[in-house]
DNA sequence: TGAAGTTTTTTATAGACAGCATGTC
DNA sequence: CTATAAAAAACTTCA
């Protein structure tokens, strides 16, 4: 199909991307147009990646803005979000507009209500669902990228109960779904009343083989030598020979050590075949990457940089990790080992695709398993840059020639799996659930049984009741904690209700109609079940808050009454260790040896933590309870100013997980504050502090100084040693020692100015001796030697407790 | 006896969304 | 119940 045949897009769209070199549609996008995709049609479209999944969105949204509607992207990750918006942001110049709203990007709701497409991440969506956002009913469109994620255990039921509202609320909605080629795209399909489009065709060649011996077989038959030489290992192999004819490939391993290791030792294959001109922009990198963060991960990351090689994890930070996909998409770096997180991640793509490790550990699984066929399809599909690469080749290795054969078989050959729904599990539920009585989607047990009916799950399941079950036993659980209120309706039974539920009373008791046999008891029962129907729900102020606040209610119920135990005011490290204990917080694992090491940390600091410890009996409460003191421990740290080095080593963690960390509790102490505020906590304050203090990473005594514009931890400590306790003053304070104290006149000048000072000027000053003003607290010492002692007396890793 | 080299045992294991109100070194 | 690499420990070798 040719771009002129599209119809209902905006004026100047069909120049715009034959602009971007693009005439003709791909099959797959044709297909998906054919299926009224520009007419508002829903669909589904299981497509392998890269083949233009994104046109087929951007022609629904497009084609829903010229109707004079307003489009909706979600996407599963935020650096997908800042992905597409750029994308999305070249439509300006035929006058649609694009807004972005994830948990860290800035936006306000009026903001987002003047931009005809909105990309979000799906937990946003469902904050704004939850919070009445009014330009959601809006939407014309939807798009939900990456859908079979509805699978995720985690994440997987906030998309599909997030779809599940957006089409309630819009009944008229165009729902566009875009997923990985899956086992069952006409479950998905049916579930939204949508076309399918289900295709393995790709834009360029994939060719997928195993390399056993000397030899890469693909699976149409051909054979490629590929001898390995001396000692050296497959993947190198694999990486030089393709590195010869100029392609760049990646290496998919099973954890972050192994994608170190591996980005070591392919750093010699890739330094080979550098030239000097690339050779000192690597240098260049490995420099931005060290400066971004002083942790022996980055010195790593950069040593492997400088010779063209680089590995990828969540432990990088995520100036690092872009920093390295930049450079991998520019051809400057030549190879990556990464864990799955590149698979799902950004568009990286490579003309080798090397699949090292295809089994995971998996301590539900006893031990190590495979991974899914759809997780290695996905990694597969990363191969082939399209009009750059002429084919894409996807690797896996084997040792045997049993386990090459297993290896075709499996997934070579093999179809992906089914995306099932995981929104019975109990944590999903229960969030679910209060949210959905919180926001009035369901005012009645059998209005929210309705809207469950409405998800893919229902549609799914075999297991009559289940559902119904469960939802009761987390009712239960929302009702105990004071979440939620119900009421039985009044013992006549058949009467209409409350009125504000009259209008879901209609469609709430169809299946009465047949009960009505010559046998009372089951005419009771029906009436019985009939009235348990009509009980009616609803969110008490604390639901209605621990909604709005997106955390989990059992979150929110730890917190609560831990507050609610606090006899005196709590610590930082009783507060830390609370949040940590909640199921929002990723869990830090106790690696061995530190159950001991923390259990006399817990020993000496019991009486800060907040509610009853699980007896030491109860081993795997109790070692919960430490795992959270652990990461309470981490937070009091970076509370006190302890340097990121020093935590990263103690912790063994990388710099992304110390951000990571800081952010969660962050974001829970937040709401930890609401919370407090709700329950008229006398704690409010101490719980405000804390928060502060984790935000910026300081004590108690630098949180005014940081408050200033430019002053952060390191900045404001040094300040502070210097005499300057507080931002005023930073306007009386001597120029000399600022500078001095600041380095950098411009930095002095830009923060005396945050300050409010009326002449930031720093034109002719000279820095002043440091020592001279450090009479405040008869410590003479620069805040540089006050670090670097600190950094000294904590190296001693075996003790953490004394200090 | 002790440094250096080799084999065996032990150990540990992926990922990352959200509130709110503005900005690190 | 499954794997694998790296680190640590145990053991061997040789001057």
């Amino acid at each position: 199909m040719n771009l002129e045949e599209l119809t209902g897009l905006p004026p100047g769209a069909t120049d715009h991307f034959r602009g971007e070199g693009i005439e003709e549609l791909y099959p797959p996008q044709a297909e998906a147009v054919e299926a009224g995709a520009t007419d508002g049609e829903n669909l589904v479209a299981a497509v392998p990646t890269a083949s233009g999944k994104t046109m087929i969105a951007a022609l629904s949204m497009l084609s829903a803005v010229q109707r004079g509607g307003k489009a909706l992207y979600i996407v599963p990750l935020r650096a997908l979000a800042s992905e597409k918006k750029e994308e999305f942001e070249a439509y300006e110049e035929f006058g649609v507009t694009t807004g972005v709203t994830t948990g860290n990007y800035e936006s306000t709701d009026d903001w987002l209500a003047t931009k005809d497409i909105i990309v979000a991440t799906s937990e946003k969506v469902d904050s704004l669902v939850r919070n009445g956002a009014d330009w959601l009913s809006e939407l014309t469109c939807v798009v939900s990228d990456e859908v079979h994620l509805i699978d995720d255990r985690n994440r997987g039921p906030t998309l599909e109960v997030t779809l599940a509202k957006l089409r309630q609320l819009n009944p008229g909605m165009q729902v566009v779904a875009l997923s990985a080629t899956v086992g069952n795209a006409d479950e998905i399909a049916d579930w939204l009343d949508a076309a399918l489009v289900d295709t393995d065709w790709r834009p360029i060649d994939l060719q997928m083989g195993v390399h056993y011996g000397n030899a890469l077989n693909f699976d149409d038959g051909s054979t490629r030598e590929v001898p390995v030489e001396g000692s050296e290992k497959q993947e190198a192999a694999l990486v030089r020979d393709i590195l010869q004819e100029g392609g760049s490939s990646l290496v998919f391993v099973n954890s972050r050590r192994n994608a170190e290791g591996a980005a070591k030792r392919l750093g010699q294959v890739s330094s080979r075949e550098i030239t000097e001109d690339e050779r000192a922009e690597l240098a260049d990198l490995a420099d931005d990457i060290r400066d971004d963060s002083d942790t022996e991960t980055s010195a790593d990351l950069a040593d492997c940089v400088e010779r063209g090689a680089a590995f990828h994890h969540a432990g990088l930070s995520s100036t690092q990790r872009s920093l390295v996909e930049d450079a991998f998409r520019d051809r400057l770096l030549k190879v990556i080992s990464a864990t799955p997180t590149l698979a799902a991640g950004v568009n990286t793509p490579a003309r080798r695709v090397i699949v090292r490790d295809w089994r995971r550990f998996d301590p539900s699984a006893g031990g190590m398993a495979p991974l899914d066929v759809l997780e290695v399809h996905q990694m597969m599909g990363r191969a082939g840059r399209p009009g750059l690469d002429p084919y894409g080749e996807a690797v896996l290795l084997a040792k045997s020639h049993d386990e090459s054969e297993e290896l075709f078989d499996r997934y070579i050959w093999a179809d992906p799996e089914p995306v099932r729904s995981k929104l019975a599990a109990e944590p999903a539920l229960r969030t679910h659930v209060l949210a959905t009585i919180a926001s009035g989607f369901a005012r009645t047990r059998g209005g929210l049984l309705e809207f469950l009916e409405a998800t893919l799950y229902a549609s799914q399941s075999s297991e009559a009741g289940r559902l119904e079950s469960v939802t009761d036993d987390v009712l239960d659980y929302l009702e105990r904690n004071d979440f939620i209120e119900r009421e039985a309706p009044r013992a006549s039974g058949r009467s209409s209700g409350s009125p504000r539920e009259r209008e879901r009373d209609s469609s709430g008791d169809e299946a009465d109609g047949s009960n009505d046999g010559p046998f009372t008891s089951a005419a009771d029962l029906a009436e019985q079940q009939a009235a348990k129907r009509e009980e009616t729900l609803e969110a008490t102020s604390l639901g209605h808050t621990v909604s709005r606040l997106y955390l989990d209610p059992m979150s929110a119920a730890e917190i609560v009454h831990g507050l609610e135990r606090a006899d005196e005011r709590p610590t930082a490290l009783g507060l830390y260790q609370l949040v940590s204990r909640t199921p929002d917080m990723y869990e830090l694992y106790l690696r061995s040896g530190e159950d001991e090491q923390f259990g006399e940390l817990f020993y000496e600091r019991e009486a800060e933590l907040l509610g009853d410890a699980p007896s030491e009996y109860e081993e795997d409460r109790f070692e919960d309870w430490l795992a959270a003191l652990k990461t309470g421990k981490l937070l009091e740290d970076w509370a006190e100013e302890t340097e990121e080095e020093t935590i990263t080593d103690r912790y063994k963690i990388g710099p992304g997980d110390l951000r990571g960390k800081v952010d969660t509790a962050e974001w829970l102490l937040g709401a930890a504050e609401s919370l407090a505020a709700e329950i008229d906590s006398e704690w409010t304050v101490a719980v405000r502090e804390a928060r502060a203090r984790v935000e910026h990473g300081v004590g108690e005594e630098l949180l005014e100084l940081v408050s200033v514009g430019g002053v952060g931890r390191k900045r404001a400590r040094r300040l502070h040693d210097a005499g300057i306790e507080e931002p005023a003053d930073l306007r009386t304070a001597d120029k000399g020692v600022v500078l001095s104290v600041l380095k950098g006149e411009k930095t002095a000048e830009n923060i005396l100015e945050n300050a409010g000072r009326e002449d930031p000027s720093m034109d002719g000053v000279e820095p002043a001796g440091i020592d001279v003003d450090g009479a405040d607290t008869g410590d003479s010492n620069s805040g540089d030697k006050a670090a670097a002692a600190q950094t000294e007396s904590d190296d001693s890793q075996s003790s953490l407790g004394d200090f």
